[in-house]
RNA sequence: GCCGAUGUGGCGAAAUGGCAGACGCAACGGACUUAAAAUCCGUUGGGCUUUUAAAAGGCCCGUGCCGGUUCGAGUCCGGCCAUCGGCACCA
């Protein structure tokens, strides 16, 4: 004998072999509509997970949390008779794989394709049915060819107010499309990240540093690429209502959207012909508008500022200009602003008020101008009081509290037209006032901005979009894919030129027109992957329409039926998929216009130190250690026992020895060791029928893990199953029937072990049953759990004083009578006078004295 | 500041308004063993108390804090506190 460790059972024997018997059956293999072997009869179940982008440092516990939960999900529904779509593929362009590149010295390419098969070997070996005939990969161009072919779908739509829709470009009545098309180039002030060389968007922008790397971000201005999610802002917003997602998301995503209701007003400017026009939510307060900010970017600061007023405002700008985002949001300074030297008169009130420009207004925001109404406004109250500006209270509280910083409704004072409203009815009516002036207008506005669309890096999508005397266009649909060069220097210029353009003869497209350089972000691929998984290998199509029809369609709810993934996409890709997803729905491309109904997040694992996991704290855990330990079953039903799927747990190695254990006791109630220490199937086990508490505890677990799973408690099924090992582990015969609905059930959770064992029962009892994968989940019937006998708790004033045997069959009557004549509430009760008894039926009877 | 989630033994946790702490970990005791590991059995929220003692009981307190509804509250309602997460000069 070796001095290994020995193991509790043979689980490093066990689970190579049937992956390997799984993946040459290809059991897990789904059908498509119309492919040998699909059947018709039975109903959908597509279950995603959230790809993972594959990393040089491999698979952490936190990935098979979620693809445990959605594994045992999608194995329960097999055995349920569903067609069950449980796929799985790699979201391997980004900044990640070309940042570590660039490192290394290793091409993009090399560091993915190695990446892609460390991470696919892990996670065959921890045994997940994935249909690994539909693996995708975003970075290949049989993938990309349709990323592109998308984003020209986009390209070449327009969004109809009218019909709410996006529409082929072709529908569009005015003279220059390129004004309203889906994708269109902008110069903007965008998030540039000098130290990664490329722009970023607003969703990939924390507190100021790159979400990636941590590096600073400055603004500037840039011709970029932006994709118009604005459009759908209030359809993103309200098709929320009907998604099946946590709360919490869902509330994240719509603060993103941030919808606000108010109106539009335009003011004139002293001696001047311009307007400006500033967005308010509190029209209401007009009267208290002593003055007006705009942004320092606003374009009309140019025009109005006055010549004595031009050196410092000129100053101020450049200030402006060169703080980074970080400093200009920090809320802890002093407001500064600098005076324009113009005049605006207040519509309501025909008053002069001056006209300041301050960095605490954003250019981004509404229309970048506000009336500053300091008496209701806490930002507008400090930047008054700092640069002595007039405070006009004109809303009066309801309670008694100061109207001057006051920023609630109220009742409106101050202001003629609507004074004694409260401030709801006063926002309709001076709303109305001044429509009728033509001096504003209801409106609505976002936080939600245009999605910034391109990067200057090298591993990404190449748009396909040529140039041609200043101005883009498409490119055919049969010339996609559009490959990137191959490239020796691939990192970025640093000077916002995109690395591809170093590429001369790829560029020069043709005599007269050069490729656009810029490459797609990071989310381009994830924005759709869901959809080709349903028809991975379609060449002639992003997906083939009957596949689409069968797997995101449907009954209601249709789409993905389940999505499992982390908390951090809440404003990323599940927004961005969103979006892409209403156009192609919109274009007839698609079935439903929401692509995942229901929506779970996997709590995040911490390390044992409760803190959360990290290089640094050195508290990671590696899962190939776990398995290597305790087995690949053990790995996965720890990750379930820990806790709730969506909550946040910190891991215990002692609480994985705990869930091995009992495998191995399940392992040891149908195997022993023979003399020669060979593992053989028990003596105790016989073909006989289960007394009455084994059938009964048998039905209780059928019942409770059936209904745990429905509801992805995995956790408080192991805890049943655990019983149920319990309850037989000393048995004197261990009764085959009990052990082979046991099997099924344990199945989704420990699929090696079961199979293995029910191989065994099937050789030894030749009953002419196949493999448990193939095998039908477990019914129960109530009629096993029934008792003739009860337990009933007696309470005196609500708190526990006896327990009384009765019969099933008992009346409230009766329950009553037995417990006023047991002796010690007799003791307790005596010489009180009985108020009321309560009567639960079959359960308890409380007294009241 | 705003929004959200969470708060139960030494730890991870469980409980359709009806016996709080299932299941697991850790700890302690025992069996087996030359010994250890493994395994199996038992005890395990806190305090008080009855019995010579053990066995077995009994009483009180206990689900972040304060109040309310109810025959009965971890669970429902109101108010606070703490921790975590998100957003944040959004007009």
């Amino acid at each position: 004998m070796n001095n290994a460790r020995r193991k509790p059972y043979p689980f490093d024997r066990i689970e190579p072999k049937w992956q390997a018997i799984w993946e040459e059956r290809q059991l897990f293999h789904a059908p498509n509509p119309g492919e040998k072997n699909f059947d018709s009869v039975n109903p959908k179940f597509y279950i995603l997970d959230m790809f993972p982008y594959p990393s040089g440092a491999g698979l952490h516990v936190g990935h098979p949390e979620g693809y445990t939960a959605t594994d045992i999900l999608a194995r329960f529904k097999r055995m349920r008779g569903f067609n069950v779509l449980h796929p799985m593929g790699w979201d391997a362009f980004g900044l990640p794989a070309e940042q570590y590149a660039i490192k290394s010295g290793q091409h993009p390419a090399i560091t993915t394709r190695e990446n892609v098969a460390k991470f696919k070997a892990q996670l065959k070996r921890i045994g997940f049915s994935y249909d690994w005939q539909r693996e995708i990969n975003t970075t290949d161009p049989r993938y990309y060819k349709w990323t592109q072919w998308i984003f020209l779908q986009i390209y070449n739509s327009w969004f109809n107010p009218e019909t709410n829709k996006a529409e082929p470009i072709s529908t569009y009545r005015g003279k220059n499309p390129d004004e309203v098309r889906l994708a269109y180039v902008a110069e903007v002030p965008v998030n540039w990240c000098p130290e990664l060389g490329t722009v970023l968007a607003n969703e990939e922008v924390v507190d100021g540093k790159s979400e990636i790397g941590g590096f600073p971000v400055v603004r500037r201005p840039m011709r970029q690429w932006m994709l118009r999610i604005t459009a759908f802002a209030e359809r993103l917003l309200n098709e929320l209502d009907g998604l099946d997602w946590p709360q919490g998301i869902k509330l994240l995503q719509s603060n993103w959207i941030g919808r606000s209701e108010g109106a539009e007003i335009d003011f004139n400017i002293d001696n001047h012909q311009e307007k400006l026009r500033v967005f308010t939510t509190r029209p209401d307060t007009l009267y208290g508008g002593t003055f007006l900010v705009l942004a320092p970017e606003h374009p009309l600061v140019d025009l109005i500022v006055t010549g004595e007023q031009w050196t410092a405002v000129r100053e101020y700008r450049e200030r402006t200009a060169r703080k980074s985002e970080l400093e200009r949001t920090d809320l802890a300074k002093e407001k500064t602003g600098v005076f324009t030297g113009a005049f605006a008169i207040n519509p309501a009130n025909n008053e002069k008020i001056p006209i300041w420009i301050a960095d605490y207004v954003l250019v981004g925001y509404g229309t970048g101008a506000i009336g500053g109404v300091p008496a209701h406004d806490k930002r507008d109250l400090e930047f008054a009081k700092k640069f002595d500006l007039p405070i006009l209270a004109v809303v009066r509280p309801t309670k008694d509290e100061p109207a001057i910083g006051f920023a609630g409704d109220g009742i409106a004072i101050n202001s003629p037209i609507i004074n004694g409203l409260t401030s709801a009815e006063a926002r309709k009516k001076i709303t109305a006032w001044l429509e009728e002036c033509g001096l504003g207008k209801g409106a609505i506005n976002y936080k939600l901005r245009d999605w910034l669309f391109s990067r200057q890096r090298y591993w990404g999508e190449p748009f396909p979009i040529v140039w041609e005397g200043g101005k883009h266009r498409a490119l055919n649909e049969n010339e996609l894919p559009v490959v990137p060069p191959p490239l020796d220097d691939y990192k970025p210029t640093g000077t916002g030129e995109p690395p591809l353009a170093k590429a001369k003869d790829w560029v020069r497209y043709s005599e007269k027109a050069l490729r656009e350089a810029n490459t797609m972000p990071q989310w381009a691929g994830s924005c759709w992957y869901y959809l080709r998984f349903c028809d991975p290998q379609n060449d002639q199509r992003f997906v083939g329409e009957e596949a689409e029809r069968y797997w995101m369609g449907g009954e209601k709810p249709g789409g993905v039926d389940l999505y499992v993934g982390g908390t951090e996409h809440a404003v990323l890709h599940l927004l961005y998929a969103r979006f892409w997803h209403k156009v192609l729905f919109d274009l007839g491309y698609l079935s439903k216009s929401e692509p995942f109904q229901r929506l779970v997040n996997q709590g995040v694992i911490l390390g044992e130190d409760n803190q959360k996991m990290s290089k640094s704290r050195g508290n990671i855990v590696n899962p190939d250690d776990v398995i290597d330990q305790y087995g690949t079953d053990a790995f996965r039903c720890y990750e379930m026992f820990m806790g709730p799927l969506e909550q946040m747990k910190p891991w215990s190695m002692r609480g994985v020895e705990g869930v091995a254990r009992f495998l191995a006791r399940a392992w040891r109630l149908l195997m022993t060791e023979n003399q020669a220490g060979e593992w053989e199937l028990s003596a105790k086990l016989e073909d006989v029928d289960p007394d009455k508490a084994q059938q009964k505890i048998t039905h209780a677990t059928i019942k409770k893990v059936t209904q745990d799973i429905e509801s992805l408690s995995f956790n408080t099924a192991i805890s049943q199953m655990m019983i149920f090992v319990n309850a037989f582990i000393n048995a004197e015969a261990i009764p085959l029937s009990a052990m082979r609905t046991f099997l099924v059930l344990l199945n989704p959770f420990a699929p090696h072990l079961t199979s293995e064992l029910w191989e065994k029962l099937n050789a030894r009892f030749q009953d002419n049953v196949g493999d448990i994968t193939e095998e039908k989940w477990p019914g129960y019937d109530e009629r096993f759990f029934v008792e003739d006998e009860v337990e009933m708790v007696v309470q005196v004033n609500g708190k526990v004083r006896d327990r009384i045997k009765m019969s099933i069959l008992a009346t409230n009557d009766e329950m009553k009578t037995a417990a006023l004549a047991n002796p010690r509430i007799q003791q307790l009760v005596d010489g009180k006078n009985i108020r009321k008894v309560v009567v639960v039926p079959q359960k308890l009877v409380n007294i009241v004295v």
